[in-house]
DNA sequence: GAGTGACTTTGACTTAAGTCAATCTGAAAA
DNA sequence: TTTTCAGATTGACTTAAGTCAAAGTCACTC
């Protein structure tokens, strides 16, 4: 594997190559499939992740078996890295477990795991570290602040939100298109419903030409709709 | 004021009384009635609250003015730390905003305001304190996650839910009896939905026998039930 | 190029929850 | 004690979203 992936990591951005090759040393890469478990909500917490290739999403499951997608996480990010701070004690006799569950959404996605104590060891050396954990850990609770607000306003709000923000992250300004990175099935329960009701959505806005959906692709037509999708 | 607050804070648990003397005089005393707004979202950041009396809410409001209740703060806890973490340039220049609305929900809140310079200058010299933000932040973290998950099942369970828990924060084992911290309108609006439907919701519940409710004060008559319902 | 299987869409139906408007309750004020 | 008013409840109704079952689409394999 290319270890130069560890650099374009926020949380390594400010460690030198010595240290970023112990933390290379000490680490374990793990590959997994599509659909394959990561970890589960129910499992001792060991460390946590980065994301080399391929793409993850954590999620919960309700007792009715449905799932609820929190988070996506793509290369460069961390994931169940929280778990670290909340009680130092119980982490180390791996009497906590992981807040969640995880999946591959792709084949061949790597990831290197990062144990508790190979942590704890970076930490003590790198007192810094904890500011990017924390910038990490804002964000992240930004996003969910937001995620909450967005997902208990129905199905139409949701999905012109999550429309929206995409058009945003690809940058791609004149073409407003969106390449979807993850299913519809993801979509569908990241957004707080089911396939059946986004698939209906979908079409809702496709009939009223506001976007135009081809597999994956959506061409945004009418964004100021979305936007008033929005507003109200 | 009783400086011996802040000893009880768990964010400067490890700050001697010379480090608490400075916060203390470096910081500003802010006293709000029921109902009165601490900050909005659109507002610029300048730091961050201690609650010392009384309590707050931190709160979305959605465009068509309906609002999301994601946590509750009581004494001793912070609110609105983490924006802190996440641009440190924007925040000196005040160039960034709250992550959300906040309003007291008791005559005579007071609160700590500590602004940005000023908590940068302690974390300066205790980094120390870096690590008990994480600790912090997580908790926060884990439980929006499982916030997410119980709002997006129904108000049944997610009315369950929250129950069970005061129950078990409530820590009288025995006596099965809830005081809630909170207005009915409020917890309508944490669980995600009005205050008509929670109404009903609690209704249906002493139907059954499962509970029963006189102003704030709640009995569980039934515990397993409320399990019962939050596993379906 | 037919066949398999995962993903997606559609239709008909049920159910949960929101809306609007009216009424009730109980604590504080006069 | 009566008045007042915010908070809470109820009823009748509408709407959004979930359920179940069937059929369609598409990319692979054989």
């Amino acid at each position: 594997m290319d270890k130069s992936i560890l650099k374009k990591v926020n949380l390594f951005s400010d460690l030198n190559d010595d240290e970023l090759e112990k933390i290379y040393s000490h680490s374990t890469i793990k590959k997994f499939n599509k659909g394959e478990m990561i970890f589960f909500e129910t499992e001792p917490y060991n460390g946590f992740y980065i994301v080399i290739e391929g793409s993850v999403k954590i999620f919960k499951i309700s007792k009715d078996g449905r799932e609820h997608v929190i988070h996506f996480i793509f290369p460069t990010n961390t994931f169940a890295e929280a778990p670290l701070f909340e009680q130092y004690d119980k982490i180390i006799r791996e009497e906590f477990t992981y807040p969640a569950n995880s999946m591959a959404l792709e084949d061949d996605t790597k990831l290197i795991l990062i144990r508790s104590d190979v942590f704890y060891g970076i930490l003590e050396k790198n007192k810094n570290i904890s500011l990017k954990m924390l910038s990490g850990l804002s964000k992240k609770l930004r996003h969910l602040n937001n995620h909450i607000d967005s997902i208990s306003q129905g199905v139409s709000k949701g999905l012109a939100i999550y429309l929206l923000k995409e058009l945003e992250k690809s940058g791609n300004k004149d073409k407003n298109i969106i390449e979807l990175q993850i299913s519809k099935h993801d979509l569908a329960s990241y957004i707080g419903t089911i396939d059946e009701t986004l698939s209906r959505c979908l079409k809702k806005f496709q009939e009223n030409k506001v976007i135009s959906v081809k597999g994956k692709t959506i061409h945004i037509l009418q964004k100021s709709v979305l936007e008033k999708t929005v507003k109200l």
